[in-house]
DNA sequence: TTCGCTACCTATCATTGATAGGTTGACACG
DNA sequence: CGTGTCAACCTATCAATGATAGGTAGCGAA
């Protein structure tokens, strides 16, 4: 046993998602097919399945990768100095930011129909790396307020979906005649940065 | 021709979308194929061809049908009486209301990902039905606020975007620990009415 | 009766995700 | 050196899916 313990197995489970990541973001998700992922890693489409134990797998794996980087940035945020407002408005903005960079992982983190192939487990995986990045939002609620759990868990809940939807619509209806993007999501943040804290 | 201008065709063609609709609802958009939606209407499938373009234009009909109901439901709150903040709230009730209820047009219309096959006309159709809808919430703004037409479409969109987001995200992730469901709309809407006309 | 049209049908396609089972080449050991 | 083991890949093939081609039954019109 003369390979390293990150031996070409893990490479080639990498190299399979980084260029599975690639195609969704440049065709959609529902749009790559098991072949043209194969093709791209140089492999044939079968030994996909030495790597992961479905399509489907690929996309958790990938949008557990993506919440991971979304908790990094958010973390940055909420830990930044300033004033609640500010470190809200912060986190808010990585949220948005992160969404449309990296919208193939966001679309398969929040916005994709659920499998009937979706073993328990894979949604548990996917469930608790989102639990964490909520984790993350409702903490900077609970440090500011000193009220009971039930009010700072409607109030990031609320803040969550208003942030998502911002970032859900830009992605799902490009064509709509939207104002200045930079514009709209300044507005947005702060009407949810207010509600927040007023 | 003694067949009445809305002939069997028709009503077919509107037994085959009831079917679809009833799948998609139980189902979920993604896991009924054509074959499924053929034996529900107790035809073969090649037969829906007859009828539609393609599987996407099935469920295309159908957003727009479920465009049609939110537009009335809609503009039923937006005339009726009372505060434009009392109207704007009554409005976002029904919004979020018929998301939850009609989650599989709902999905249809604002969550599905593009497919390549989806062509030009149809996107246009899907889009200007889309189009009805947001100008029933951006005139309730326009009405009440005398400034320009830019502000009035950052609130009008902004607004949109946090009513979505929190459609979107008990649709799409109900397994997470939501706090109780009505409290939770209750203070969402009353956040993002006075985010409008404060 | 014959024509033609509508609304179906059967047969078949290419593509897809997934499985079964064989092959190859690097290394460990006698 | 010969031989066994094992990981990583291969070919062949499957069932399900969306979609097309082309035939047919039945009804009203001429």
């Amino acid at each position: 046993m003369t390979v390293p313990p990150t031996s070409r197995a893990e490479d080639r489970r990498e190299q399979i998602l980084d260029e599975a990541m690639r195609l969704f973001l440049e065709h959609g998700v529902q749009n790559v097919s098991t072949r043209d992922i194969a093709k791209a890693v140089g492999i044939r489409q079968p030994s996909l399945y030495a790597h992961f134990n479905s399509r489907d797998d690929i996309a958790i794996k990938l949008s557990e990768r993506a919440f991971a980087q979304l908790s990094e940035r958010m973390s940055a945020a909420a830990s930044s100095t300033g004033t609640p407002h500010e470190r809200l408005r912060s986190m808010g903005r990585q949220y948005v930011a992160f969404g449309l960079e990296q919208s193939a992982a966001y679309r398969i983190a929040f916005m994709l129909e659920r499998t009937t192939a979706h073993q328990p487990d894979q949604k548990e995986a996917i469930h608790e790396s989102g639990m964490r990045c909520f984790a993350i939002l409702h903490d900077l609620f609970k440090s500011v307020r000193n009220i009971d759990d039930l009010t700072t868990a409607v109030l990031a809940q609320s803040t969550w979906a208003s942030m998502h939807g911002l970032v859900a619509l830009l992605l799902s209806r490009p064509e709509f005649p939207w104002v200045e993007r930079e514009a709209l999501i300044a507005a947005h943040l702060e009407h949810v940065c207010r509600q927040a804290f007023d």
